[in-house]
DNA sequence: CGGCGTGTTGTAAGCGCTTACACTCGTGCC
DNA sequence: GGCACGAGTGTAAGCGCTTACAACACGCCG
């Protein structure tokens, strides 16, 4: 028996001969082998590797997402590897100079990266499939949550109870990467005070970066203001938890004295009895996963953005105003 | 010029004219050129890769520990990829049919998973290197804390500060791996408790499953019990939090019906003023790595194992008896 | 002045696969 | 009965590197 005919039967291609097929398999398994994977790449060009490109790997919201692709690539045989950019200098870096991605990897999901179109196409034209989380880019599978409909909901939610002067810890300024998501909360946002006749007020608007201490740092600015926000709209947990610490430093009570309002649901978020606005972190990340090995297998894809349900959860954070 | 002289000049190797190499490497750049991984690998057998194995993805410990890892790869150029092995038998196949990792990987970083004598020395002998965190394995580097201490610790804290009944949340029990943390743990905890003159009372230790989830059930048991603990240690800061939102539940006040202790300094614990023994996990993961990528350019490492230190975190949810 | 060591470069044989192409051989058909 | 055909199999040429070994130039010593 040639090695060919053995490539052929161990790759389930077709003209093999079902009896020797079955016979090869049965060699293998009984010897337990498994073909080189590197050589194979070497050969065909493949290499059934994804990489997944993340800003920061330690945050909640990262990791979920790697939680939830990781698995639908390993069950589906494809190696998982990441890769975390700091910021967007590194980040440029890897999309532009490719030799990071070609020949390395078959496909890419960017995670809340945005990619510019000319990235997109080139790496199209290397052969590199892509798919992304949290934002779109052009010509690829994508999976994200209505955004600006977030920022509305939050509005909604906080102007329903009857706040007027209602804060927003957004992630907008100090971010490294060329992070949209922030600017389609406001806007949401902004859309949503004004069903409720309310405009929004810059001096409200605090960044915080997205982590713990930028949220209570924003929450301690909008404290000192002359005239505090009764309620805050933070446009992620975690920079909800900061403001939640920076309440109870001050002996502030959420939901009474000032309410809070999360996006993610956290998996801390209910210990802390946040309100917020709960996404699916890990299915977004496996949406993607599967989409990029539809579009690796050249499986005909859908190209229409997938958009991830969005749902409020109340808890005990907010509340009507003072 | 041959490609053996620039694939020398490329890589460093001696042998080669400073003038030589000096062009290569101009025209290498020039040229935008990048070796083929795959080809290196099948010429050479390494792969430049390394793999770190954890039980699962999501959790802020092993998120935390693969940022630490994923650094130190990213910087010293090594690909990095991670396997989530969510239960025993799959982490067994992967230790024992050990075609996912040999030719895939120079190197392992082993999560909180033990490897037996046998795997590891297979792994060794396939010329795969090696590295523990939160455990140890035989012939490898290993960083992991003092989990005896860190149990001695815990009951000398809640008994120091007058606590007769001690409850435990532990790990124990429902584990899907075969981690020894949990014991290590309670063996120190019961001596921590002997210290005080007092023993273990095993109707006060339920198992937790390290997860939020769990500690809320392990706190309600507890909370249950004809005569319930007046200070609870939790073997994690996850377990903990559970165990306050218990409490919130039943409207006890943490650190004065009842103190709670975790381990971790989770990066939300802070923003519960949860008391607790810190562990620097992202450096744990950085030194694993370390390690690691020494162990594999034989360098000679020190097979002796790192502890990484730990310390108490005094906050809110602890304080005297009621 | 020939042999020899040293430092540099070239040659070529793989590494373990994939795949285009050639080949064989039994069918069905004119 | 010869022929086209297709299914099944074998042959061999790479894929892009690494590396043992050969080759060469050069200066040195005996």
């Amino acid at each position: 028996m040639s090695v060919a005919t053995v490539s052929r039967a161990l790759r389930g291609l077709p003209n093999v001969a079902e009896s020797t097929r079955s016979r090869v398999l049965e060699v293998a398994t009984r010897l337990r082998y498994e073909p080189d994977p590197a050589a194979a790449r070497l050969a065909a060009g493949r290499t059934h590797t994804v990489i997944v490109v993340v800003p920061h790997l330690a945050s909640w919201y990262f990791s979920t997402v790697i939680a939830g692709a990781e698995a639908v690539c390993n069950e589906s045989g494809y190696e998982f590897l990441v890769v975390g950019v700091g910021n967007i200098a590194e980040c440029d870096r890897l999309l532009d100079e490719q030799y990071r991605i070609e020949r390395r990897t078959d496909g890419v999901v960017l995670v809340n990266i945005v990619a510019t179109d000319a990235q997109a196409q080139s790496l199209r034209e290397r052969g590199v499939a892509l798919s992304t989380v949290g934002t779109r880019a052009a010509g690829c599978p994508s999976v994200f949550i209505d955004d600006v409909e977030v920022g509305r909901l939050a509005a909604e939610t906080l102007a329903g109870l009857g706040h007027r002067r209602i804060g927003l810890i957004s992630g907008l300024g100090e971010d490294p990467l060329n992070f949209d998501v922030p600017k389609r909360r406001l806007a949401g946002f902004t859309i949503g005070l004004r069903e409720f006749g309310l405009s929004l007020d810059a001096t409200l608007v605090v960044g915080g970066n997205f982590g713990i201490d930028g949220g209570a740092e924003a929450m301690a600015h909008l404290l000192d203001l002359g005239e505090p926000p009764t309620a805050v709209f933070a446009m992620s947990d975690e920079m909800a938890f900061g403001a939640l610490m920076e309440m109870s430093r001050r002996g502030l009570r959420p939901g009474v004295d000032v309410s809070v309002l999360g996006v993610d649901d956290h998996e801390v978020a209910r210990v802390l009895s946040l309100t917020t606005i709960r996404q699916h972190v890990a299915s977004q990340g496996a949406a993607a996963a599967r989409s990029l090995i539809a579009v690796m297998a050249s499986t005909p894809v859908s190209l229409e953005p997938v958009i991830s349900p969005i749902e409020l959860v109340i808890r005990a954070t907010t509340g009507p105003p003072a």
